[in-house]
DNA sequence: GAATTTAGTTGACTCAGTCCACTAAATCGG
DNA sequence: CCGATTTAGTGGACTGAGTCAACTAAATTC
């Protein structure tokens, strides 16, 4: 078990005893309402849809048949409850709250409202903001959900993209390999340059967004009339292992062959082994080499070519 | 209740419920280890400490004194639990765990984190960050802590800092005033020249961090000896409300100052209202207006400056 | 069309959790 | 320093949440 193993089998542990004496304080006889949890649990999901049947909510809320049959009778005995055979099955009754029982869960739901409300007050509304972001994560991650994993879209760019690629190349480059802050400013030179000089048909910016935010970039940039030069290739760490990379590429270089040109070409650099895979699975032929010392680092640029 | 708030009161219920059904999948007889749920919340926390105290833990977990008593005596009769009179409170217990009591909280122990494992299992590493972060987020802002308000800091950049300057700038005024991506161009240029240029003594870019995230900027470049350049000021929306601004902007004035230039200019355009006013209070003059057209808008630019 | 499964119910039971009253030590207030 | 009040812990008595097994009746399977 790795150290962030480790660190959210503690969170996750320490979160539900949170979480357990959290709801535990808000108490039993549930908001001063007379609700046990249960009870309570029963007639918001009752509030929530009109044909519930009981075998089914008792799965859904993980509940002994039994005991929410005798919940559901008490309910109906005070009058909150029509219960009518399903026309489907027999067996099933359609479960559905009168008008009563909607007067009966009103007092309760606001209560449970006011107690979330009353949690929130104390909250700046940013803050608000990453509790929603916060709960609605943990829940999708500690619930089936979490395992379908995100499905990466790759768009062209808008406002704000040129940002983000220059500061993820900074990131990912100064901390993997030490590079200085001059290459920050050469990316924010291309990516300027990209902008200023956006040539519709012949250049394109792909991004790659992952769970709603980037998390990586190609570019086709026109070098001349019969050449595309691929730059700003990059795919970020949490975003890794999804094959973005190579798809990037392959948008990228799909593009560069559509768009008429004869050739494409690229600088790297030698170090970036993940990427020169990539380069050579889509065809490029590496034609130059040559050391250089550039952004604090002694390196050996590489220059690739693909011809259409 | 404004829009976020809704939804964050349903989130906060939502999960709540998703939480207790969890919870409560995770059976009253707790991992098939035969504690009820009380008991095992009992056991685990004698096995954190060794000085429980039992109307101090009763208080802790929200038990009924009673209650808890009796669930020690039982733990006391089976031999886990040695309890000896506190030599600072004749009526309190010193509550302390035996081996034997260790040895019956293992297998709850590890049963709790195969449990949380097996949740972890089925997520990819940076998934089970995301899970991480989001249940100390919840944990915190659910708890009181979440009422502190983080404390801001400002810091020079770093890698990284400047791709986000230019992403924040193309955000903010692509969405609040619709400009184009000349703009964004535009920043990411200044960035550049900035990095590239760099005068350590007579420059200096202000990084304002909020969460341990940027949220906020400003830039003293040199213009001429004497002069220093107020530019790229900006707060993102997040961030409003702590002072961001003015403090940028101070910490900017306080720097041109101290290196020595004779005067501080900066250009700005007329619809930002809120920078204006946080330029007169530090003492800023207008000195010119003029009508451009730029970034796909019709602005008016505005000079200021202040002479030390 | 018999065998099996599923929806819902009932009876019997257990034990988690609550409430009250009490003892004994500690603390407070004058 | 002493009576009044509070606090730590406990036992008795109770409630009712939740469980388990056995059953009926409808539905499904083979």
């Amino acid at each position: 078990m790795d150290a962030i193993e480790i660190a959210a089998v503690a969170a996750i542990r320490r979160f539900n005893r949170f979480h357990t004496r959290w709801v535990g304080a808000l108490g039993g006889n549930l908001h001063g309402s007379g609700f046990a949890l249960t009870e309570a649990r029963v007639l918001y999901e009752l509030a929530q849809r009109d044909d519930w049947q009981a075998a089914e909510m008792a799965k859904a809320l993980g509940l002994d048949p039994a005991y929410l049959s005798r919940i559901l009778q008490r309910f109906a005995e005070r009058g909150w409850l029509e219960r009518s055979r399903s026309p489907a099955d027999g067996r099933a009754w359609r479960l559905k709250l009168t008008e009563a029982g909607r007067a009966a869960f009103r007092p309760l739901d606001e209560a449970s409202s006011g107690q979330a409300q009353a949690i929130l007050s104390r909250l700046a509304p940013p803050q608000q903001g990453r509790l929603l972001d916060a709960l609605t994560d943990a829940e999708r991650l500690l619930s089936d959900e979490g395992m379908v994993r995100p499905v990466p879209i790759i768009r062209e760019h808008r406002a704000g993209d040129m940002g983000w690629v220059i500061s993820a190349h900074g990131r990912l480059y100064s901390e993997e390999y030490g590079w200085d802050l001059t290459f920050e400013a050469l990316v924010a030179e291309i990516a300027a340059k990209f902008l200023r000089e956006f040539k519709p048909g012949r250049e394109r910016c792909f991004i790659a967004e992952l769970d709603g935010a980037p998390a990586g970039s190609a570019f086709v940039v026109q070098d001349d009339e019969a050449t595309a030069k691929l730059r700003l290739v990059l795919v970020e760490k949490r975003a890794q292992g999804y094959g973005l990379g190579k798809r990037l590429v392959q948008e990228a270089v799909g593009f560069a062959r559509a768009a008429g040109y004869a050739r494409m070409v690229l600088w790297t650099n030698d170090i970036l082994h993940a990427a020169r895979a990539i380069y050579i699975a889509e065809g490029f032929k590496l034609v130059a080499e040559e050391r250089h010392h550039s952004f604090g680092q002694d390196l050996v640029g590489q220059n690739w070519e693909l011809v259409f």
